[in-house]
DNA sequence: TCAAAAGTGTTATCCTTACACCCATGT
DNA sequence: ACATGGGTGTAAGGATAACACTTTTGA
């Protein structure tokens, strides 16, 4: 390590994004007051940090957690901008991702979609909204000189899928709107909040969010974990639902059935539900001893046959 | 958070998996005296961890670095064993995986299958110090009580690939290992260090390695980051060499440069090597504006035809 | 001439995609 | 009857895996 450098202490504490879905809607719990993400000091009487938030968040919730994984540690001196915040360069925050069964009655839990409505591209009200923002940015490229604005441009085609979405962009995307200054945390004393940018959030968490989301989104691909956030048995639709909810995007049904059936990963209760107009589905259970094997699957290099 | 937690300080330091390849062999930098990965502690001077830690391995190795990323932060009482360091509570450890181009002269870069002689499935060695160990694993699964044991076993046949081998359930085999007192830093002072189950580190440098390495192996297949390790023009089997080197597996020449081809990950220099023995090899060069559009390939849910 | 490595063709198979269609229930 | 959701069939196209084979060099 480089000479000279400091011995320094350090505060630590420990943001949970802590995440359950409940029919069409994602959900993240919020602090009512703020707005902030949970957030607190990192005790050291607990064995390991993933275990004391567990518990810690056991106790909140008074629900089982089913996954949790640990998402970034941030420690970067300009966190919090525009504060006269001195020490926060002394602040380490390590960020956990965290998923609950929903929660309905407990107050705090917020749609994560409203602090990034254009990450909801299941409806047209978020397609419009990222329609409004992929102007806005063009602007903002063309304010640039040169090569710059070309830079810019390429990212905003790829960042907001001009060509096509990609649903786990979800942390470029918010970069991108924090740089043109399009989001309230960066807008400054000048921009008044625009419509369409989504709610705010204190200090970073808006971008510990974005980073859980896009974390989720991704995982869902290779490894089941939305089966941590439905209840015991569900129906396909419900299954379906959970999906999209995370990964804001519609799912084409008979393909989206047989993916999931082709990987064996829930079987018949036997049961059926009969709520709601249509005709009755089958409740479906998930197969747990699945996951394991499972746990990796893909993989997508070439190998030798074996001898 | 909890009630009563205590306001704490705590010392935070960087832990660095600097790899390279050489050849057939992946290299990772460690400390002649220690045998451990460099680390040091966290300067506040810096604007980001990140930041921090490109500059000082920039200096240190004197070659840039193609790619930095953040592995994981241990903050856990329990980390260094049998010392009677009370106040190891009180450390935070960021750990980051750090790609270079090889640097043959310089010294302290190791085998990183020296530490772990039982990742490296391209030849005979490595494949009979698994059979090895899954012998003596499968003592240790006898041993346990019940349902304990069936636990075990089930651990162990996924781990090593008694179905099939995953090349990125490192972190998964050595956690067995360990457990299984199986490694030195598990064998207390009973079990002499066994042959073939590798190179000892200090603390829990080895575990932090194999996270690199399950992470380093996950990643080279949806992201060609492999091109950080290579120099600016390089041969199709120089490439294949890279890849087996990581991930520790022979690979299917044939397919593996359709594969290559077909992502149009390279376009061809005129150039021409004739080094060794063997028909002359032409020499490629890496299209670095593929990769950004491909930050994300592989979508693997069945999205809604548009429309 | 042979060993070693480069490089191409080809096929069977599986997976993904898109479209079409039928089934069961409540109003 | 019809709207709503449940559920199945299938065929085209693409990716993958495995095998066989030709080409070009140095020793």
């Amino acid at each position: 390590m480089p000479a000279g450098m400091s011995e320094a202490a350090f505060k630590a504490d420990l943001t949970a994004v802590l995440v359950a879905v409940q029919g069409l809607v994602p959900l993240v719990l919020t602090l009512e007051e703020t707005g902030a993400l949970p957030s607190g000091p990192l005790a050291p009487e607990h064995r390991s940090i993933q275990a004391g938030l567990r518990s810690w968040v056991e106790q909140t919730t008074r629900h089982p957690i089913g996954h949790v994984e640990q998402l970034y540690t941030f420690a970067d001196r300009d966190r919090s901008r525009g504060g006269a915040e001195a020490d926060s360069v002394r602040a380490i925050s390590i960020s956990y991702l965290a998923l609950t069964r929903s929660v309905p009655d407990e107050t705090g839990w917020v749609d994560w979609y409203s602090h990034f409505p254009w990450e909801d591209q299941r409806g047209e009200a978020g397609r419009r909204i990222t329609a409004m923002l992929v102007d806005r940015l063009s602007d903002w490229c063309d304010s640039a000189p040169g090569a710059e604005a070309e830079r810019r441009r390429r990212r905003t085609r790829i960042a907001f899928g001009l060509e096509s979405w990609e649903d786990e962009l979800v942390l470029q995307r918010y970069e991108l709107l924090f740089e043109a200054g399009l989001v309230v945390e960066s807008a400054g004393s000048g921009g008044p909040p625009r419509e369409g940018t989504g709610r705010p959030m204190p200090r970073d968490h808006r971008r510990i969010l974005a980073t859980g989301i896009a974390r989720l989104r991704a995982k869902i691909k290779y490894r089941p974990v939305f089966f941590e956030l439905l209840p015991e048995t569900f129906t396909f639709l419900e299954l379906q639902n959970t999906v999209e909810a995370l990964s804001g995007v519609r799912l084409h049904k008979p393909n989206f059935r047989r993916l999931i059936a082709q990987q064996r990963l829930i079987e018949e209760t036997g049961m059926i539900s009969a709520v709601g107009p249509g005709r009755p589905a089958k409740l479906f259970r998930f197969r747990r001893e699945i996951v394991e094997a499972r746990a990796i699957a893909g993989t997508k290099l070439p190998v030798m046959p074996p001898r």
